[in-house]
Formats: C-alpha cells, structure tokens, sequence
RNA sequence: GGGCGAAUAGCUCAGCGGAAGAGCGCCGCUUUUACACAGCGGUGGCCGCAGGUUCGAACCCUGCUUCGCCUACCA
C-alpha cells in the first residue's frame, strides 16, 4: 500500500518530464469533448510563427495559459487549449529569401513561385514539428487533436468566405491610394510594419526660380529629400504669407527638369497646426504627390498633377531626364544635388535629423508610393468593438491597456490587406482582360460582367494577419455552424503580448464581432516583457537570450558556442564573446517545473520580468525543498493506512483527536488554497505562486515536519502505548494529506514535479489515476481554526526567542542551556506545557515553566515575548552585560517611539470624533501593550545592571 | 509633438488610506534520522522631490525631476 522507495536526494526533473508527458497525452487528459454537459472554459494559444522556435516570451504567456487552464480542468470545466502555428507570411519570405541568397545566391524571382512555395512548406512541416516538440516539453496541456495551421484546408475557407462576404458588403474594396512600398522584399506593408526612427540626414535648401521674374527672382524650398524634386508638381506657400502674395497664380521653373510647376496658396490646418507653417524655412514647401504622404493630401485639395518617378524597385524612372533613370534613390540623391550645385541652385546643407521609416521584416526604408491595393474598411467594424469594450463584453488586464486599445480604435485607419508576397492566401478575385473583377468563393469559369472565360486570379496575397483575425473561429470550423463553435466561442480569455494589440487583438475583436456577432474573448491578459537581469531586451547579438529549453535541459557553454555557427548571425565572434561573459559555465539544468514557477512567481503584473538563470536557480532550489519534504514523509509512512485516515478525519470523533498543530496545518491549509484561488481568479499569478512557496517552506517544513518529527518516529513504545500508536497515525494522515492537496493546488504551476510526487503518496482508492485530473482544493471555512493559531504563534514565538538569546551569546550549540519560559496568562502556560518536549528539542534548551512573579537571577538575559510571556536565560558568566543592556536599550527605545506616537494619534481630538471606533479601540490596546512591554524591558534592563 | 507607465531595503519587486513587507544579497552560527539546491539568528528604509486633501498618506490629488515604453506624414 504504502511505498517506502528509495528517492535521490536531488530531484531530477529530466527523465520524471519525459515520463509524465507522455503518460498525459497518451491517456487523453488534454483532450477536450464539445459534446460535453459541464461549462466550457477555453482558451486560444497565439500560434507561434513557423519562422521561430519556442522564446522565452512564449514560454511566459503559453505557462499562464497553462496555469489558467489546468486549474479550470481541475475544477471541473470542460477546459479546452486550441494549438496551432501561423504561416508568418513576411516573416518566412524575408528569411526563406537571405537563406536562397545565402546559399544559392538566387532570388525568389529566380526560383519561380510553385518552387519558392515547396521549399516554404517544407520549411513549415521542419519548424512546425519543433515548435509543438518545444510545447509539448515544457508541460503545456493543449489540445493536439485540435492543432491547426492558418493555411491549412480550413483555415483556406474561412479566408475565402471572410473576404467574400466583407467584399459584398463593400468592406473591402480596391483602391489606389498612398502605401508603405519596401522596395527589398518588393511588397506593400501596412503601417503598423513599418519602424519610424529619426536618422541621421540632412536639410538641403534649393532655389527654385521664378519663371518671368527680373533678375532671377526664386523661392528657396526646403527638403530632406531632394531627388524627389523631379517629381514635383507645385510648390506650396502658405496662403497669407505676405511674403509671397505676389507670387500666387505665378509658376516656377522646376530645376534640372525644364519643366514649369505652379506655386499654389494653401491654408489648411494639420494636425492642429497651420500647413505650410511660415516660420519653417521660407515658408515654401515643395510638393511631390506622388512619393509623400502629406504631399498626396495636398494634390487632392489643391487639384495638382501625380507624377510617378520611383519605381518598385526603388529606382528612378518615369518622365524625368534619361540621366537618372534608373539609379537606386540614394545614387539619384547625390547626383541631384552635384546637378543642383553644378546650377548654383543648392543655397544651403545642414544636418537634420530624419524620420525615417523601414520595413519591420527586411530593414529596408519604406517608400511612400500610390497604388492600388485591397483595403479593408475599418471604421465600421472597429465601432462594434469599441462599443464592445465600452459595455466590458471584453476586459483588459491590466486594466490600463484598455486605453491604448479604444485610442486606436478611434483613430484607425482602412487596413491595407494585399501583399505582393508568394507565401499566404492568394485573393479570390480574378479578372477578365476587359478589366472586370469577380470576387468569389471558388474558382469562377466565366467573368460575372462579361462572362468573359480567360480568367487570372489576382497575384496578390493577404496580410498574414487576415487570417490570424479569423483565427479564433475558423480553428473551431467556422463557417460551418459547428458543435466546438457553439461550445468554446467566445473564449473566455486571450493570453498575448501588448506589442501585438493592434495587429491581432484589435483585428480578431472586428472579424469576431462581425462575422459571430459576439466578441472574441471575454477577458485579454497581457502578458509582461521578459528581459534579461539588467532590463535589456534579450536579443541573439547582445548574447543575453534564455532559450527555454536550455534552462529546462541545461546546455553547455560548448553546445551554445557550436549553435552560434550553426545559426550564423552577422556578428559571430561578438555573439560568441557575449555569450561567454553571460554564461561562463553554461547552463544548469532546472526543469521545466523551475522554470514555469519562475515565470509565474516573478509575474507581478509590472510592464517588465526581470529573468536570469540565477533567478530561475531560486526556483529550482524551491521544487527540490519539496522533494525532499515529500521524501522525508514518504521514508515515515510504513503502518498508515490512508481508507482508516479518511473515516477518521470525516467523523467528528476522529477530527476531535486531532492535535493542535495538525489542526493549525490543516488551517494554514485551507487558507493558502484560498489565497490561490483568489488570487488566480484575479490573474495575479505571483501572489499565487507565493501563497504556496510561504505555505511549503514556513509552515509546513519550518514547522510541522519539525514538530512532527518525534511523533513518526518508530519505536518499541508504540506496541505497548496504543494512544501513541493512534496519534502517529493521525500526523501520518495530516502530512499525506496535506501534502496531497499541496499537489493538487501546485500543479498548474508545476505539473511534473507534483504529479511524481502525488503518483507515490499513499492515499484513499478512488481517486483518479492522474493528479491532472483530480479536483483543485477549495478553501473549506470549516477548517479555520484562531485557537490552534494562536498556540502555535505562542510556541513559535518563544522558540524563535530562545534561539535569538542563545545566538546572541553565542552558546555552543551542542549545549542545552536553562531557560525559565514565564507567562502571566493560564492558557499559555497550558501551550508551553503541551510543547514542552518539542521547544526542548528544537530550540537546544532546558526549559522551567513557571508564572509572573519569580525574580530573575542575576546576570540573566531576558527576551520578552508578550505582554503576559517572556523567556529568561540565565547565563552565569556568559553574557556580556553590555551588550545585553545594548540590546534591550534599543528594544525599549523602538517601544517608547511607538508610544509616542499612538499617545500623539490618542491626544488629538478629531481623532477621536472620527476616526472609526474600533481603530480608535485598536490604538488604545496597541498602547497598553507596548507600555507593558516597555516596563518589562525596563525590569531587564534593571536586572543586568544591578548584576554588574 | 501626443499618450501610457514606473520611482519603496544593496538588487528584484509586493503593499495602494489606519503598526514599513518578501525573495535574493550581506554578516554570523550549524552537517541535527528530508533537503548545504539546507537550517538558524541577525543587519538593512527621509516609501524620488515639493505642495495639497484627510483625524490619519508609501497609498488619493496637483506640480516637478529622473527613467522606461508605445505612438506621430512637419517640409
């Protein structure tokens, strides 16, 4: 029955994971059933991009989901985790396209497109695989037989018909318009891709002459950019700037080009301020429609011409003089300006910093172009969501990120979805050669104007995060009307990173609400930013990264060099030289429990996680204190027989038998289980966490495996004392339960340590085979037990002041020194008689109890406990007087200034008046009691000095 | 430029209206029928600065300072 099996003294997390992996998912604990009559609880793993492996930022947000959703399974809800992984469409290009370069010095233009698609695949079905290994390893209890893929069969028709229906609905739409061009990877990027930084630049002023004017009359423009003059179509001037009334209706004679533009009044306000401002150089701005945002605006109110001059490529081209065509931009640059000094029309250089935009995915600097492109409509999807969040149908945690989600929101913008990529969902339209378009579901055969047979569908694919908006319904086969939609949709939270709000959480909340009708998730939990020790951002060239599974497996520093020559990055001795300063001795192992509990404890909400492996180190040692707890318990249960416990403590009678600290244990218990509760439900992960760290290590091994000790120990008297017998058994029962249920509310924490240990425990039969399938402890008032508190702070109290008097004077330890243990108070004594043996023991000392009124000895040293308790140690020669009288000075100073101050709060009369009546009660025996305590310092104080 | 957040022990962070807390570190002591990845004892705070509200402020309000993030089309 009972398994006395002999445990390493070390846990070793590395063959106990392995084995307890496979068990689950063989057995199906991580299944979920649609079908099921309980109440569903789901949640959606953000599907890792098949670019990457497992970071330790998805190994925080994946172990809260984790965390949420093995608690919730334990609780008795239908818990459903839904795997998956996205196709990453920019992100696989950009790499797939340096890997080519690399190693065959190809483009994907060279390769073709069905080739370019094949090495993709492969490339997904390699990656795919280690990301669910990744998964699988560090616990995660996801779904598998759910697992999905944003370009699988189903995830393909649920784009098709979003876009479909948002096309017939006007919601999408094409349009030439200005975008984001990345002249490298040769795609639109939306404007959430695209990185401004200010650079370094310059601000160049040119002089533009006035056509017809006397003695060269010119305006002086300004500009950042000047190759982009060629395509200038107006300069601009602010409408009452007297300076250039005169010139209004006049045209200037456009440099380097002979062609003639017009200098044109605006007055428009921008961004709350006047455009063209007057005061920003001379006032005149040149405007090139075409290649500037701002300036596209201004050739729309002010009706002017477009003139196209760079390419998609990034090269000059279109109506402007030979000599430029075709020169990369920066090249155009340069040659513009030797042109314009050349002409003595470059008045003045000066540097100026740049915003300058570049491509998230290829670093390239963005191009502003006109083109035309698939939009989505945002305003009207994105009010439903807003007025979602206004009436809570979806809550933030932290609560503050709400804000940056309904600003946004309220200031978004149509969302460009087309991209001039390979790798994604191709767009269902197709056109016919009279230039019609049909939008639909399945291949058409005939144009729908026309009727028109020769057909090409468009080049174009989507934004990958299309398809990632769809994710949370079109992964429970939407659009078909499925049993798993109706059961898991909503989810009832949605664990993600802040950084990725507007790209996914504010795409999935719009496609939810219009194509369920109901918002995505209930509840969206950011998850914090893990950093290294110094709160650097970890990145792979500072050398600072803690891969996942390199704490849990651990890694010498030889296998992280070798990998940096695998990986290749640009920099590989400065890699391989951080990473020897970083990590000298490699990478212990620490399991994935250490890790996971890590993550969780130091999750205190703030925006950041300090992570190092020291840290994880902490952890580590954490999950082996309960290693060796549970081993101790499981060397002390030969005899228990866990049926007779369960009757026992289930009938009053057998309750009435338990000791006091069995029932302080079992109080301490129920009231950790409800901390954890509370705290879960309120997503503070830490406090969790904490509540039973504290609950392990104070109270349960500080404590009642001290206290219980004595009482399991084997020996001759226990067959002739049956009361003795009894009463081991009981402690037997109280630590194998208790530390059964310590499993069950550690688990989602850490599930591979405690469900080794739980599978070893002796307890009642009919529990279930796995500990992931047993019920999550609730808090059971019944168990709340003052008394019992209250006598085991008295025995802790004195213990702790027996141990503090014998430290401070340095007593050997092998010596039990007298000490007199004298209290006022008959309930007390009654407490110190009962733990008589064990505060012997525990504290080395030989201990007299007696009660208020003996004199102490000369030369002793007192501690005083309470009010009514204080614990004398007579010394002899031992103690040093003046140190004793140092110490009890400064006991009695820090006493006194507590007095006074509550004699400060007592004297004021407003106080009084309005104060509460019990604080006003509370400060009052605060102050009787410090004044007690004051006054027997005072005695001890008197009592070492007339020793002298 | 706009927005959001943070400042509490040497370090990392809890506490957010009624006696300043934890972990790590540091200083001692200890190998004792679980654990040295341990135990025991101790040291350590103008709770960023200045005002205000309140009987009472680390906590609420207003400034300021310093750090972080997001976000933005000033030539």
């Amino acid at each position: 029955m009972t398994s006395t099996s002999a445990l390493s003294k070390q846990y070793e997390p590395t063959e106990v994971e392995a084995r307890w992996i496979r068990y689950w998912i063989e057995n199906g604990f991580f299944h979920s059933d649609e079908t099921s009559p309980t109440v569903p609880f789901s949640i959606t793993l953000p599907p890792p991009n098949v670019t990457g492996s497992l970071h330790i930022g998805h190994a925080l947000g994946s172990t809260m989901q984790d965390i949420l959703i093995r608690w919730k399974r334990m609780q008795g809800f239908n818990a459903m985790w839904m795997p998956g992984i996205d196709h990453a469409s920019i992100a696989v290009h950009v790499l797939l396209e340096k890997d080519i370069k690399r190693r065959e010095n190809k483009t994907r233009f060279d390769l073709g497109r069905d080739e370019f698609m094949a090495r993709a695949w492969k490339w997904k079905e390699r990656s795919g695989n280690r990301i669910s290994e990744q998964e699988k390893l560090m616990g995660f209890s996801l779904d598998w037989a759910r697992e999905r893929f944003t370009m699988d069969e189903g995830s393909n028709r649920a784009v098709r018909e979003a876009f479909v229906q948002l096309y017939e609905e006007g919601l999408i739409f094409r349009a030439k318009r200005m975008i984001n061009w990345d002249p490298v990877s040769e795609t639109v990027v939306s404007d959430l891709e695209v990185d401004t930084a200010e650079e370094n630049g310059s601000l160049w002023s040119i002089k533009y002459p006035i056509v017809g004017a006397k003695n060269g009359e010119a305006i002086i423009v300004a500009t950042t950019r000047p190759e982009t003059m060629l395509g200038d179509t107006a300069v601009a001037v602010h409408a009452k700037d007297e300076r250039y009334l005169e010139f209004h209706g006049k045209e200037i004679e456009l440099p380097l080009t002979g062609r003639r533009i017009p200098i044109v009044p605006i007055d428009i306000m921008r961004e709350g301020k006047v455009w063209p401002d007057p005061a920003f150089g001379s006032g005149a701005v040149k405007v090139t429609p075409a290649h500037d945002p701002n300036d596209y605006e201004v050739s729309q109110i002010a009706n002017l011409p477009i003139l196209e001059v760079i390419d998609r490529t990034g090269k000059m081209a279109g109506e402007i003089p030979t000599k430029y065509i075709g020169m990369t931009v920066e090249t155009a640059r340069k040659a513009v300006l030797a042109d314009l000094e050349a002409a003595e029309l470059l008045v003045e250089t000066k540097p100026y910093k740049v915003p300058r935009g570049r491509s998230q995915r290829s670093g390239a600097v963005i191009e502003p172009m006109l083109m035309e492109q698939w939009w989505v409509k945002a305003k009207p999807l994105a009010d439903k969501a807003l007025a979602a969040v206004e009436q809570g149908k979806t809550k933030f945690v932290p609560e503050h990120h709400t804000k940056t989600f309904m600003h946004w929101m309220t200031n978004i913008q149509d969302w460009c979805i087309s991209r001039q990529l390979w790798w994604g969902h191709q767009i269902p339209a197709y056109y016919c050669e009279n230039g019609h378009v049909t939008v639909a579901r399945e291949a058409p055969t005939a144009c729908k104007e026309c009727n028109s047979a020769a057909l090409k569908q468009d080049e174009d694919i989507l934004d990958t995060w299309f398809s990632s908006g769809l994710w949370p319904f079109s992964t429970l086969g939407w659009p078909d009307k499925t049993k798993a939609l109706r059961t898991f949709y909503p989810n009832d939270v949605l664990v993600t990173a802040p950084d990725i709000i507007f790209f996914w959480v504010a795409r999935m909340m719009m496609m939810g609400l219009h194509f369920m009708k109901k918002v995505p998730f209930k509840t969206v939990y950011l998850t914090s930013t893990v950093t290294d020790e110094n709160g650097k951002k970890m990145s792979k060239t500072k050398g600072n990264v803690i891969d996942p599974l390199d704490v849990v497996n651990g890694a010498t520093l030889e296998v992280l060099l070798d990998r940096v020559d695998v990986e290749r990055p640009p920099d590989i001795d400065g890699v391989k030289k951080q990473l020897k300063k970083h990590m000298p001795k490699g990478i212990e192992a620490m399991g994935s429990d250490a890790l996971r509990f890590a993550l969780a404890a130091l999750n205190t909400g703030g925006s950041y996680i300090k992570l190092s492996i020291d840290r994880v180190a902490i952890y580590r040692n954490f999950i082996n204190k309960l290693w060796n707890a549970s081993r101790f318990a499981l060397m002390n249960f030969d005899g228990y027989d866990p049926e007779r416990f369960e009757a026992q403590i289930n009938a009053p009678s057998g309750r009435a038998a338990l000791g006091v600290p069995e029932r302080w244990l079992l109080a301490r218990l129920q009231a950790t289980s409800g901390d954890v509760q509370a705290s879960l439900e309120a997503f503070r992960f830490a406090d969790a966490a904490n509540a039973i760290w504290h609950f392990i290590y104070d109270d349960l091994c500080d404590w009642y495996i001290e206290i219980a000790k004595p009482h399991l120990r084997q020996s001759d008297d226990l067959v002739q004392d049956p009361q003795k017998a009894a009463y081991r058994h009981i402690v037997q029962g109280v630590l194998a339960s208790t530390l059964e249920t310590t499993m069950r509310l550690l688990h989602p924490f850490a599930p591979f340590v405690t469900e080794e240990i739980w599978q070893k425990l002796p307890k009642p039969q009919q529990l279930p085979e796995s500990l992931m399938i047993t019920v999550f402890p609730r808090a059971d008032e019944g168990w709340r037990d003052p008394a019992a508190e209250g006598e085991i702070k008295v025995l802790q109290d004195v213990v702790t002041a027996c141990r503090m008097l014998r430290q401070t004077y340095n007593v050997p330890p092998k010596q039990h020194v007298d000490v007199e243990l004298r209290t006022s108070d008959d309930s007390q004594r009654r407490t110190l008689e009962t733990f008589h043996d064990f505060m012997q023991k525990i504290a080395s000392v030989r201990a007299t109890i007696t009660g208020a009124g003996a004199g102490s000895a000369a030369g002793s040293a007192k501690a005083i406990v309470s009010s009514t308790l204080e614990v004398v140690m007579p010394l002899g020669g031992l103690i040093d007087p003046t140190a004793e009288k140092a110490r009890l000075a400064k006991e009695i100073e820090k006493s006194k200034k507590e007095i006074s101050n509550i004699e400060t709060k007592l004297a004021k009369p407003e106080f009084i008046a309005r104060a509460p009546e019990d604080e006003v009660e509370k400060q009052r025996s605060r102050l009787v009691e410090e004044q007690a305590m004051v006054q027997r310092l005072t005695e001890a104080l008197h009592t070492v000095e007339s020793a002298r």
